[in-house]
RNA sequence: CGGGGUGUAGCGUAGCCCGGUUAGCGCGUCUGCUUUGGGAGCAGAAGGUCGCAGGUUCGAAUCCUGCCACCCCGACCA
């Protein structure tokens, strides 16, 4: 077990504050509630951003840019909307500041208030349905496709490192449609490219669901979701897509001529993913040994280590492995410190998570042999030297395939029908995951379980087989079960 | 916003209750030697506004008052 980083049996969440740290994904700063991404995390960030990017590119999308503020009044447009993010919102109201009379120090220059309030953008529907209506008057406007990529700030009251931060990185697609049908096509086509990502990049498997109405998005009709399940069973909302309607086309007044010459409010998508999705990539995965990530997003893949030490000719022999190696795409790192010995090497990339280690030693250069250690599941295995490029670029798709393949039993083995309220009650503490149960469809008895039991409804599944039964809670008749459990 | 905790070297901490030499220890850093296939050993060295501001006292890291900051737990949330 890795000497700095606490077990997970032992605090499951100081397991991941420390894993977060020692790893060096990111840290804490001297503003609370922000944290500083530091550059291994930032760069697992950009190989998720990158990938991102080019799913949206190629689905039809493209980025653009809007203001971090956002006028007051705008975000009362929509009811629904601001009810739902004016708890958290940080606002600007002067613009300068001045020395003090009293010499002490720094003081907002009371003359420089705003005439009107900014806030720093939650999210940006606003600010974008906004310049939408300038943007759209006919149909042949539409579909309008766009992507942000951005900072957001949400004064929430607790945070946690990447799981919930004041500010964090996000991306947010808005896009306008002139059907109804076409807008919520665009939120399941979205809601498939992060289940797809999820899935075959980060290697963890996630539940495509739609939220219940008190989980629902602050001005939305829909909100779907992917749904992942974390190493200690509570789940993790990794990524939403909400079905607008015409809510925001309503409340910023923006209409476009049908081809029939009528005029009709667009419809609405926004979908998002965030910085969040790191966190889950940690608990996802990771060990007590440090970070597990998945070869497709791992900013090295693999680490050679010259054992002892590095000596020209190691040294020589690895550069010529690593150059192969890269010309058939692989990330490659030789490690050419002198200082420390190999153990102490050893443990450190197990903490970082580099999928394959490497070790060439002298005793390899005699026998034609390197040896090749797998992150994922810890195997050690000599291999022949002259066919390590092709077994490195097996061994990376092996362990990417394998890691999934471990989550989703993992997440296969929490999903647990549950016909009773004390069986529910019961697997809530002792075994955690989701609890597929009969609910009865009303916030109100959610509400209750809520309360009762922390447990929320994360998501109806898509394509979930209908089945009569009773109400978990009330024994009144359901129609469906419902995925419940405990979520960050 | 409620509850709890912490603030002493780059990091982690002891000392505080019960005031008294030069604030101790571990990790890390630097130098040297020996080591080196799973987190090396020995020797030496550097590194401190004890969170900030007042107060009590011959004397404050320690006692008193005020302030600040951050972390953890809960309610709110991606």
């Amino acid at each position: 077990m890795s000497k700095d980083i606490t077990s997970r049996a032992d605090d499951y969440s100081q397991w991941y504050i420390d894993l977060v740290r020692k790893a060096g994904l990111a840290d804490y700063s001297a503003v609370k509630g922000c944290m500083v991404i530091k550059p291994y995390g930032f760069a697992i960030w950009e190989n998720m951003r990158d990938t991102l990017d080019r799913m949206f590119k190629d689905t039809g999308h493209v980025n653009a840019y809007f203001p971090l503020f956002i006028p007051k009044s705008f975000l009362s447009k929509e009811a629904a909307h601001i009810e739902g993010f004016a708890k958290e919102c940080a606002v600007v109201t002067h613009y300068r500041l001045k020395n003090a009379e009293d010499g002490s120090g720094l003081i907002v220059d009371p003359d420089a208030k705003l005439e009107e309030e900014l806030i720093v953008r939650p999210t940006s529907e606003t600010i974008i349905w906004n310049t939408y209506r300038e943007w759209i008057d006919s149909y042949r406007d539409l579909p309008l496709l766009i992507n942000q990529w951005a900072n957001v700030v949400r004064w929430e009251m607790r945070t946690r490192l990447f799981l919930r931060t004041t500010e964090f990185l996000w991306q947010e697609g808005h896009t306008a449609h002139a059907t109804r049908d076409e807008a919520i096509d665009e939120t399941r086509k979205m809601l498939d490219v992060y289940a797809t990502f999820a899935e075959e990049w980060m290697a963890m498997p996630v539940i495509k669901g739609v939220k219940t109405a008190n989980e629902r998005f602050a001005g939305a009709e829909d909100t779907y979701c992917i749904e992942a399940l974390m190493q200690d069973g509570k789940a993790l909302q990794a990524g939403t897509s909400h079905f607008l309607g015409q809510n925001f086309a309503k409340a910023f007044d923006v209409q476009f001529n049908t081809k029939d010459n009528t005029r009709e409010y667009v419809w609405a998508t926004s979908w998002g993913v965030s910085t969040r999705l790191m966190g889950a990539l940690v608990m996802a995965h990771s060990d007590d040994d440090g970070l597990v990530i998945p070869p497709r997003l791992a900013p090295t893949h693999v680490v050679i280590v010259p054992i002892p030490k590095p000596t020209p000719e190691l040294v020589e022999r690895a550069t010529a492995i690593a150059n192969d190696l890269r010309s058939k795409g692989v990330r490659v790192k030789i490690d050419t410190d002198d200082q420390n010995r190999p153990g102490y090497k050893f443990a450190e990339y197990e903490k970082l998570g580099i999928p394959v280690r490497l070790g060439l030693g002298a005793r390899d250069l005699e026998n034609g042999t390197i040896e090749v250690a797998r992150r994922d599941t810890k195997e050690k295995a000599s291999v022949d030297i002259t066919t390590i490029t092709d077994h490195i670029v097996k061994l990376l798709d092996d362990i990417q395939a394998n890691m999934l393949e471990r989550a989703r039993a993992y997440r296969d083995e929490h999903i647990t029908p549950v016909d009773t309220w004390d069986e529910f009650v019961r697997l809530l503490d002792e075994k955690g995951g989701f609890l597929s149960a009969h609910w009865d469809g009303t916030g109100e008895t959610e509400e209750l379980i809520k309360t009762e039991t922390k447990a929320t409804i994360r998501c109806i599944p898509l394509n979930n087989p209908q089945e009569a039964g009773t109400c978990i809670k009330t024994g009144k008749p359901s129609t469906q079960r419902v995925l419940f459990a405990r979520a960050y």
